[in-house]
DNA sequence: TGTACATCAGTGAACGCGCGTTCACTGATGTAC
DNA sequence: TGTACATCAGTGAACGCGCGTTCACTGATGTAC
């Protein structure tokens, strides 16, 4: 093929982030490097003119991923006019989404990516960005009266358990689905976070 | 080492299967089947010998693992006399423990082996097992109220809205430990979890 | 602006390694007499 | 109860395969004049 343009090259590399960042969240990070490049339209060899080794893409497609929900949250907040109470509930009802279940790969990597995570060694640079992730994601979910009481960390213990509600309920009915148990999950995990708000 | 007595032989297997029991929860099923038989002081070319393949393993492991979950639940509401909210609370307060935390190979397979049962195939055989144990856990967890009313399939919303919070906060604070944050999101769900009931 | 050449993104074969699985072999166990 | 032999649980080398990674090669791009 030869040489390829510097612009074409970026493209290149961004292509196989993007790539990465789905196939990640749909079938972890131990998709091989060849079917990756693939997926992306290369062949595997180029993958180390782009990058150091693999770790070093999953450390940076983590980082990308925490990026673009940070971005999505902020962008929630934003359509609902900055009203927090209606940015929460618009979030949780497409969060417990069946839609949601079935498209990891456009999903909460918070949730797709525990797993990896927890697995990899505690100095890994991809569980700090998992870490600030996640309080991110809990102070978004914060309740009301939390924010206004100027709670600490993560959105103090509401935000906190909203959350491990929510992704208790995905990773569940992901691992579920087939069984009518599935479809009930997200159903109880939304009357619950919903009803007492 | 030449043959050994069928007794030995049949002592050799369940020791095959206890000591997958705790990799599979501490690593995931991915661990190999050369790494196992070294845990269990067995070579590698036995295996065979006991199990038809590594999936076959998995799945008996799988079954395994929740009979023993469902045997301690049991236990313990038969410690509490009967008593469903000592019982319940209990397990909360074991379940949110950093010591839980801290031994996957001991602890919940619901939370443990989501992620292995939501990437196997939907037809797996540990998929069915796997759904079943989360409904008699949900059934386990289920309020007072809900099991008076005789709620449905998984003692119902309160059940399974509540076993979803504590299947997140163990997931998350295996997914952050080393941050703060790890024991927080334990602290977080217990509270959610006692306050409200 | 046009020519000559060095650069380097992408290719595809090859590397060592660990995986699940197979197999010839061993020798104590279990059985038949 | 004692002897002769078939069985088969466990061993360890080997299989094909896919993994992450390396490397000689290609030829359009980018640069120097």
């Amino acid at each position: 093929m030869g040489r390829v343009s510097q612009a074409q090259a970026e493209e290149n590399r961004r292509r196989v982030v993007d790539t990465a960042s789905r196939l990640f969240r749909e079938q972890g990070t131990h998709v091989s490097v060849a079917d990756l490049m693939k997926a992306a339209g290369l062949t595997h060899g180029g993958f180390y003119k782009q990058f150091a080794s693999k770790e070093a893409l999953v450390d940076e497609v983590t980082a990308h991923v925490f990026d673009e929900i940070a971005r999505r949250n902020a962008a929630g907040l934003d359509r609902h006019d900055g009203q927090r109470d209606a940015a929460q509930r618009a979030l949780i009802d497409s969060y417990l989404s069946v839609e949601h279940r079935d498209n990891a790969a456009d999903g909460c990597p918070v949730a797709a990516l525990a797993i990896d995570v927890a697995r990899g060694p505690e100095g890994r640079e991809a569980r700090r960005t998992y870490a600030e992730g996640v309080a991110d994601f809990a102070a978004f979910l914060a309740p009301a009266e939390a924010v206004a009481g100027g709670e600490g960390v993560g959105g103090g213990e509401g935000g906190l358990a909203r959350l491990c509600t929510l992704v208790g309920a995905l990773v569940l009915s992901r691992a579920t689905q087939g069984s009518p148990l599935s479809e009930e999950i997200l159903a109880a995990a939304h009357a619950a976070l919903t009803e007492a708000g």
